[in-house]
DNA sequence: TTGAAAGCGTTACCAG
DNA sequence: CTGGTAACGCTTTCAA
């Protein structure tokens, strides 16, 4: 393995030299620095970013905490985070979070606290405060996409807004007996995703006059539900087939926290000869790429874009500049926007 | 940051026998251990990785190339990848490998060549004989998982076996127009898994007597045909609704090349009003976890498994002993089964 | 503009 | 079993 002093020695100049004429920093003469370029290239010369980062402390390697790369959102998320990493010449260390239990801590604990990262970005993970503080102790930068916890920088959606919405579409149709399929959590962690969108949602239609139901509850009558579930299509079609088993239950629409709900939903719904929209309208969140394939009426959002958006913040905050709001637009909620498609509509007559 | 000279002063020992007690390599009393130990852990210690592999040329750290981590298969791979990875100690550091293009010989000249990984796990990949050279020439394992290129360790399924396992199952429920529909490249990249796959389906119905047929062949006649897609749920629903758009045409059965694309091609189905699989049998491959959902018949294969024993193959080679055979039951293909459900069965009588 | 030399935080060798 | 010391490969003062 060549190393810097060999390139040194071909091209004839110093180590320092031939250091400031390949990274960049320092004034080298313009011919000197050709030369220089022109012996690494030669004998296919690459700097060891471990000696480079033990002297800079810079490792040009961020790390990113993510529950699960399967399901859409993350996936997506992750997508466009490599992307704009790859091309700012940056490294990706990937942390597969567990929900909970003694791999959890270790990642924060061992694998984070090393000084192998310069700044973290955390994808849809609710931080307890200990984990927080872990973190900003050690004074790397660190980003969140969604999820919760008091953290400086974060990128997310307006998620209980994102609920109003969704209700207000309903409610708008006509619909009066809607119910929520909420992600696990939602009632009891109101800070999370779930929890917001569930609140949002609530509040909408406790608004449009709508009373809070449970499953025991008289049939037929108006009403708002919410029914927690695994925010993913299996989630979905199981919550599907539990809901809307009763006929005299049923309710006229379903807001689904995760368009990958809604596609179980949609598919438990086609199992019980239910036909979408006509016995049932559905919408989702999310802008899923097989939304259209489902017709599904969702309110979309941009996991690449806040994934590219996640390593620009980390990266300024890197470059120094403390002072200055990483954040675009001081803070502001991600973009979403109400995707109309096929699969919600007026409730039939009667 | 508290060094390791921290630690020695303050236990009152070395540098050198601190970093003895502290990695375990060389002999320390255990009395001193405990002390050393006792240390670090007061002050917060945590040992530089850089640093480390500076002297010992290990990192603790595995590359993984790979081309989508949306896609189920991929996904669930780099899952257990990351799984046991964890477990031993290990970082991963991840290349979202574009399929061509400049930003690919990127990953392999820029950032594989650097020191920074110590063994490389490349999944699904069709390596071309350069980047084999390459990845070889710096002397670090290579475990490849699925994809094509002679590299030394590969871990993989028996894709050929794949598609003559599926083919024989549709002839044997007495179907004679059956088509498959491939990943891109079956045709022209004959060693790669879409290649393999279709080759062994062809090879399937061309001894059963099936002649090869071109979407433009006189309507209803028995025979075999092959249509190439994206190996995705839209890839299969799109290329679903050309296949099975003209009824005259229309095959009786159908082998996809991926549960995902199954999938597609079922959604496609019902939209042109078909029933599965009173219309149409279809077979996908994987064990996808949402099979079940489609009532997919399928050929399941492990990706969580392949993704761990990578690993496992990885760190073997690493731990020496470069005589003994890395790969498990010398390289034998990985397991799959066929698993029967509800999407398969005998054509409709006529 | 260039060079010499001093680190960065470890581990490994060689004495003791 | 332990301590001193020399690397590892790079960047960065400080002088020239």
């Amino acid at each position: 393995m060549p190393a810097i002093s060999d390139v040194a020695r071909l091209a004839g100049v110093s180590k320092a030299t031939a250091s400031r004429a390949l990274s960049g920093r320092g004034h080298v003469a313009e011919q000197t620095r050709k030369r220089v370029v022109q012996a690494a290239s030669e004998i296919g010369y690459i700097a060891s970013p471990d000696a480079a980062s033990l002297v800079t402390g810079r490792t040009k390697n961020i790390g990113v905490v993510i529950p699960f790369v399967n399901r859409w959102f993350f996936g997506t998320v992750l997508d466009g985070i490599e992307r704009t990493l790859l091309s700012a010449g940056y490294d990706l260390t990937l942390y597969n979070l567990p929900i909970a239990g003694p791999d959890r801590s270790r990642v924060f604990d061992f694998f984070l606290a090393r000084k192998r990262v310069d700044a973290v970005i955390v994808i849809g993970v609710d931080l307890s405060a200990g984990e927080i503080g872990g973190l900003e102790r050690r004074e790397k930068p660190v980003v969140c996409i969604g999820g919760s916890g008091e953290v400086t920088a974060r990128l997310s959606i307006d998620d209980h807004d994102v609920g109003v919405l969704a209700a207000s579409h309903l409610l708008h149709l006509g619909h009066t007996r809607i119910a929520h399929l909420a992600g696990i959590g939602a009632m009891s962690a109101p800070r999370s995703v779930p929890g917001l969108r569930a609140a949002g949602f609530l509040e909408a239609t406790d608004a449009a006059g709508l009373p809070l139901r449970s499953e025991d509850d008289p049939a037929g009558a108006p009403g708002a539900i919410v029914v927690e579930a695994a925010m993913s299509m299996p989630g979905g079609f199981e919550a599907g087939l539990q809901l809307l088993g009763h006929p005299a239950h049923r309710p006229t629409a379903v807001f689904a926290a995760s368009d990958e709900m809604a596609f179980g939903l949609i598919r438990a719904a086609e199992r019980l000869g239910l036909s979408v929209p006509r016995d049932l309208s559905v919408i989702g969140v999310d802008g899923h790429e097989h939304a259209g394939l489902f017709d599904l009426t969702t309110i979309a959002q941009s996991p690449s874009d806040q994934g590219r958006l996640a390593v620009e913040v980390a990266l300024r905050m890197l470059g120094g500049d403390a002072q200055a709001d990483p954040l675009p637009d001081s803070g502001a909620p991600m973009p979403t926007r109400l995707v109309v498609r096929g699969s919600t509509s007026r409730p039939a007559a009667g």
